[in-house]
RNA sequence: UGGCCCAUGGUGUAACUGGCAACACGUCUGGUUUUGGUCCAGAAGAGUCUAGGUUCGAGCCCUAGUGGGCCAACCA
């Protein structure tokens, strides 16, 4: 186990390094710190993951701290919440902190920091602030309030912390350098004057301090080793320096450890977003029915659908960590949800879309209770009874009247088998008025009973089909999700809001006819439909109703198998398509050329769909050309005409035209569909 | 008119700190199967954004480009 090479993130490479240059193990420490502000989400599961998981890996302390210093915005209903997740996802805090607990020590520190004459009270607007403040291109000017004296800022600062003054007034700010490029560095303020109640601390003060004041002091209160958080605080980090070392100066007796801050790429998922205050407004605008609504990509909307902490902690264990931008396919979370529901979730019969199948030449009121296995992938998990009659449910699209050949299902005079029953076959179907399929006849064979070990049990079939006795079926509803939105990247568009890629139809609600045994599942409890999908108990579930959740479905190489069914929104058909085709017959024509003349390479396509004209589209390829050591090339890629429309393309057959003209030869060196 | 970070198959992460790119998902074959699931076997797919440089040798180092991200809240 030792010996299987373990790749070290680049976090955990820094640690070993500092554990190589004397850092003892034992003062490994570190921290989560959500802001109570909202729920926590797949994308914060990341940072706990990595957290959390190198306090298990290196069996270290890992504090939940909550970052409650803007009361504007915290509740005790998300630290509840919050704490709530964690604990489910099965992480295990040393413990539980507050910013709001040093509210004393950061003051004595900022009074500490003003008599250094390292800080200042500033009296002006925010706008005027702002202004001088500059930009990120241009640098800032100092505030005429900059050198006010030491006792003068002394006794402002107390007598904001008396509540003499209104939010607004006054504000204490750090004396670093407004010419700094870092523009955190430009005096940035560390108090404000709030006059709000909070969560924790009440009406004590009416002075708060700001993120970058309060979170570094904590981490160094805390002792934290090592202070992990997502790219975008990474230029915070000269600031969090140059507090962290001027209070260490203070107290380096009592507090010997300087934390170190380390940033990594957070996680993005496909198809869904993760700004809180985005999820907040599909709450609030009633898109879906709260937090935990099972489409949401909280984690207690998550947990409601069914996925698993193995599954979650799984997914991240796999997306791993790096500094790059990153988006994670939804699939992939659906693959680890999978691959743990397989393992775990009992098997069980329900037809979601029934039809009604009549065995003929089964007795009349005869009743069979048959045995199944529970899970086919856990021999220990046992087996149960299910009732048999002679009038079944089967789903709808098991059975197609004429079918093709590969079609394993049901149809007239072929034989399937019914899942642990018997072996049967397609007789005939009774139609309404309208000519739908009201009733679907067949024979069974007596001999074939599942298990059996008779001959005729052995019989192979093409098929088998789920099914649901009626005179037992279980009346429940069903919870289907898709997506929420309809877009891979919801929020990604600079004119579209992300609420115009809300998808109408993420929930469908159906009557499903399950078998009896599920009367007695529970909240929570976990299901395979057989070839359906996983399921699991709303918690909307009472005594007279019980409610599944699809979690997720099955694998499905079947559907991608059919043809597809006659879609009202044909994908619309790019203007550029008749050009494409031009270029491919071109591409075509030209990759006849002698082996020698041809080559294949790749153009960076990004780089490409940003060229347009014919004069920046041929260096390009002359790169192209060079590498394949050929004169002249011309690359084509279908996406970037594709992505682009008409301008592209006619850029892209000048370009041919006139390298045509220009040399007489051509080399296509790609034609690639994306 | 700036600073910082990043760039490896479709996606995400690796590559023992310089020795001709691996793993997972996805895709495609075939086999097993009383779930068109699982499982098993196999395949295709990148020559590492570009151009130079250092080196016997570069995805790893250097330089310059290009592209993407972050930074101007009394938010965190």
């Amino acid at each position: 186990m030792s010996e299987t090479k373990e790749h070290l993130n680049f976090i955990e490479q820094i640690i070993e390094e500092d554990l190589a240059n004397g850092l003892p193990k034992s003062k490994l420490r570190f921290r989560f710190p959500p802001e109570p502000n909202g729920y926590l989400h797949i994308g914060h599961t990341k940072a706990i993951g990595i957290s959390f998981g190198l306090g298990e890996k290196y069996n270290a302390p890992v504090n939940l701290r909550f970052d409650d210093t803007n009361p504007a915005k915290e509740e005790q209903e998300y630290v509840d919440a919050i704490k709530e997740d964690i604990a489910w996802l099965g992480y295990k805090w040393a413990n539980e902190l507050y910013s709001s607990d040093y509210f004393d020590t950061l003051y004595a520190w900022a009074v500490q920091l003003i008599k250094d004459g390292k800080a200042y009270v500033d009296s002006q607007s925010s706008e005027e602030m702002r202004v001088q403040k500059g930009t990120p291109t241009q640098v800032g000017t100092n505030s005429p309030h900059r050198d006010r004296s030491i006792a003068e800022n002394l006794d402002l600062f107390e007598r904001m912390k008396n509540g003499e003054f209104d939010e607004g007034v006054h504000v204490l700010r750090a004396k670093i350098d407004m010419e700094d490029p870092n523009m955190l560095m430009r005096d940035p303020i560390i108090y404000r004057v709030l006059k709000k109640h909070h969560h924790r601390t009440g009406n004590e003060w009416v002075i708060y301090p700001l993120y970058d004041w309060t979170h570094g002091e904590s981490d160094y209160i805390e002792q934290i080793s090592h202070s992990l958080c997502s790219l975008e605080f990474k230029p915070h980090r000269k600031l969090y320096n140059w507090f962290r070392d001027e209070v260490y100066q203070h107290n380096k007796e009592e507090l010997p450890l300087l934390p170190e801050q380390r940033e990594f790429a957070r996680l993005n998922l496909s198809y869904t977003i993760m700004s809180k205050r985005k999820l907040l407004q599909l709450v609030e605008e009633g898109v879906v029915s709260g937090w935990d609504d099972p489409r949401m990509p909280t984690i207690s909307g998550i947990r409601r659908r069914g996925y698993t902490p193995a599954a979650i902690r799984k997914f991240i264990e796999t997306v791993g960590v790096a500094k790059r931008e990153n988006v994670i396919d939804v699939s992939l979370l659906e693959f680890c949800v999978r691959e743990d529901l397989n393992k775990i979730a009992e098997r069980v019969m329900g037809v979601l879309n029934p039809v009604k199948l009549v065995i003929t030449n089964y007795p009349e009121n005869k009743e069979e209770w048959l045995t199944t296995e529970n899970n086919p992938e856990d021999e220990s998990a046992g087996t149960r009874e299910i009732p048999f009659s002679k009038e079944l449910y089967i789903e709808r699209e098991d059975f197609k009247e004429d079918a093709g050949k590969k079609f394993f299902r049901l149809t007239i005079g072929n034989e399937v088998r019914l899942k642990s029953a018997y072996i049967i076959k397609g007789q005939n179907v009774v139609k309404d008025g309208n000519g739908n399929i009201t009733e679907v006849h067949c024979t069974y064979d007596p001999d074939s009973l599942s298990g059996s070990g008779s001959e005729a049990s052995l019989r192979k079939v093409k098929g088998t089909l789920h099914w649901v006795s009626v005179p037992h079926a279980f009346k429940a509803e069903v919870r289907e999700y898709d997506r929420l939105f309809s877009h891979e990247a919801p929020d990604g568009d600079k004119e579209k809001s992300f609420m115009d890629y809300v998808n109408p139809n993420s929930l469908r609600l159906i009557t499903a006819f399950l078998e009896p045994s599920l009367k007695d599942a529970k909240v929570g409890d976990r299901f395979q439909f057989q070839r359906q999908g996983y399921f699991c108990v709303d918690p909307d579930s009472t005594s007279e109703k019980k409610i599944f959740n699809k979690t997720v479905g099955l694998r499905d190489t079947w559907a991608k198998l059919k043809p597809k069914p006659e879609n009202n929104k044909q994908v619309q058909q790019s203007p550029a398509r008749p050009a494409i085709e031009e270029i491919k017959k071109l591409g075509k024509k030209y990759t006849n050329l002698p082996a020698e003349k041809q080559a294949t390479t790749k153009l960076n396509i990004k780089e490409l769909a940003k060229k347009v004209t014919y004069d920046e589209l041929e260096p390009l390829f002359h790169t192209a050309a060079k590498k394949a050591g050929t004169r002249i090339a011309v690359a084509i890629t279908l996406g970037v005409l594709l992505e682009n429309g008409q301008e592209r393309t006619s850029a892209v057959e000048d370009f041919i035209l006139k390298a045509k003209e220009d040399r007489n030869e051509l080399l296509v060196l790609e034609v690639a569909t994306l």
